[in-house]
Parts: C-alpha cells; structure tokens; sequence
DNA sequence: TTTTTTGTTCTGTAAATAAAGAACTAAAAA
DNA sequence: TTTTTAGTTCTTTATTTACAGAACAAAAAA
C-alpha cells in the first residue's frame, strides 16, 4: 500500500505522539506541552496552526494556548504567517536549539560561581570537603568551557 | 572578634541556606530537598545527622525523610556511620558529581536517539526541516561526545 | 456595521505535591 | 525485658498545577 515508513497511519501517530511526549515529560513540560513538542516533531508538514494541533491532541484552547506560550517563551517553537492568512504556523525551532543548550551550560556556570563563593567563605576546618568541592568546581568550569568550544565549533563549521 | 569571613553567625547560615535552596530549586527540587543540599553545602563539618538538619531546617521528621531519600536516590548526597553510634551523617556526595553529570548526558543521549527513529520515519515532503534536524541530531551528537571526552579527560588528571 | 476568526484570559475543579504530625518499627541500649 | 534512638510510613491538610469550558477581545472579513 505504502513503499515507505512514514506515519501514513493516524492511529499509529497519535500513538508516536503519545510515547515521545512521554518521554519529553522528562524534561520539566506538562503533559500537553510535550504532546504539542512531540507532534511538531513527527507532524507532516512540520508547521501546524492552533487549531490542529488542538483538534490532533483533543485538548482544551486554553491547555494549547498555554502550552505554546510556555514553547514560545523558551524558545522551543516558534511560528510564522503567510500574507493573507491570519494564522499562526507553529513551527520547532530547531535553529534554535544552540541556543537553548548555551542558556542551560549558563545556569550551570551560574550555580557553579554560587559553589565558589560558598567555597570562598568556608573555614579551614574540614579541609577534605573544601578540596572536594574545588574539584567539583574546576570540573564544572572545565566541563562548561568544553561545552562552549564545542559550541563554538559547531558554529564554524 | 573574627578574624575569617565563614558563617560564624548563625542567623547568617540560616539565610543563606534559605538563599542557595531557592536557586538550587530550579533543578526541580523540593524547597526543603534544595535546603537540604544548601545546608550541607554549607555546614560546618560537613556531615550532619538526620536529627541535625531536621532541627536546623525547622522541618518535620517526614519532610526531611523524603528529602533525604530522595538525594540519596539520585546520588547527590550519601552517608557515613561510625561504630558505637547508630546515627548516620549525611554529607554531600561530591564524589558522585562526575557519575551525575554523566547520567544527564545519558538522557540526552538517549533523546537523541528518539529524534534519530523520528527522523528516519519521516517522508521526504519536508526535506528542510528533515535538514534542521539532522543538524540538531549531530549537533546534539558531537556536543555528548565532547561532554564525555571531557569527563574521561578529566578522570585521567 | 455585523460576523467570524484566532486566539487569550478567567473561573472552576480534579488531581498531584509538599509538608506536618502522629503512629509505627527495628535495632540498640539500659 | 523495657526503653530509647533513629528514623519510616501513614493520615491529613494546604497549596499548587494542569486542564476544561466559557467568556472575552482584537483584528479581519463579509
């Protein structure tokens, strides 16, 4: 019937949808944010209106707007217009992606001066910790300066 | 009356626990499992009884049971006991950081993985977002592989 | 101008989570 | 053997979260 493995199936994607959204749950969405995630991801086209992607995952306007809203806001997805169509393209954003990544090494660098300064301010009195502690921090900055040249590397390339 | 910058006042420690627990809830912690590793991150040696954190922290038996447990799973913090005394001393399990940093880039990994299935499923009507995520796929690829060259590199210092 | 479209925002609710406090338990100490 | 210690588990409660559904709003279309 079909020469090829696609998701000719509805059937077969909602289920595809449903397991990879569960699997993005891992990463701190809701349920319905990470159906939204999972479906842009699978979806043919790869850009889906409010209304689709509504209607696809049978959930409230509310629970979609705010789910998009969260994407848009940390830059998971994002959309586009066509002239002479008032809707809105969601779309992943997967140019975006990098900087996503360089956003999350940042938090970590942020903790990571945190722990130094904690370190700073220790007393001398449980010298093994402190050494440990400095450890974990020159890795952390090692790990993290590894993460923006491969960043930057990337980027050259 | 001190010649050294360490919490010698305890006021001081108890609000910069509350302090460094509110920016380590971002990593999706509960507010007394992030004072928990605050405290320890803090605390003056660094191991502390059960009974110790729950009477610095001002928190219940069951909250600091969970809280404990809940580091313990995920191999943030781990204790010590010493013979003749049944109490054990949580401390932060810094050792185990590089093993941790390890495990989320397992997650990644495994991710990309799924977005690899994904990709390989997908028809070829939509051959520049097949594109992007290919570039998104190995991207994610070199930056785990560069994450695990830096952590074998720095076993090996 | 009225109506339709494309959402957003508000209100209510069910479920999940965080934590307190009390009851409980296993091992050690007395 | 009884009591104490060092927690764990159970029960209850308050708060938060995720979502539905309805009301609402702004712009475009008719």
């Amino acid at each position: 019937m079909h020469g090829n493995n696609t998701y000719f199936n509805m059937d077969n994607l909602k289920q595809r949808v449903e397991d990879i959204g569960v699997v993005y749950e891992q990463f701190g969405k809701t349920p319905i944010a990470s159906r939204v995630f999972s479906f842009l991801l699978l979806a043919e086209p790869s850009y889906k209106t409010f209304d689709e992607i509504r209607e696809f995952l049978n959930a409230s306007k509310s629970a979609v707007s705010n789910a998009i809203n969260s994407h848009l806001q940390d830059g998971t997805i994002n959309y586009k217009t066509f002239s002479g169509d008032r809707k809105r393209y969601f779309y992943l954003d997967l140019e975006n992606w990098k900087k996503r990544v360089e956003e999350y090494a940042k938090k970590l660098y942020d903790f990571n001066n945190v722990m130094e300064d904690v370190l700073k301010h220790r007393s001398n009195n449980d010298i093994e910790f402190n050494n440990k502690l400095k450890d974990v921090i020159d890795f952390q900055n090692f790990l993290n300066q590894k993460i923006d040249e491969a960043i930057i590397k990337w980027k050259e390339k």
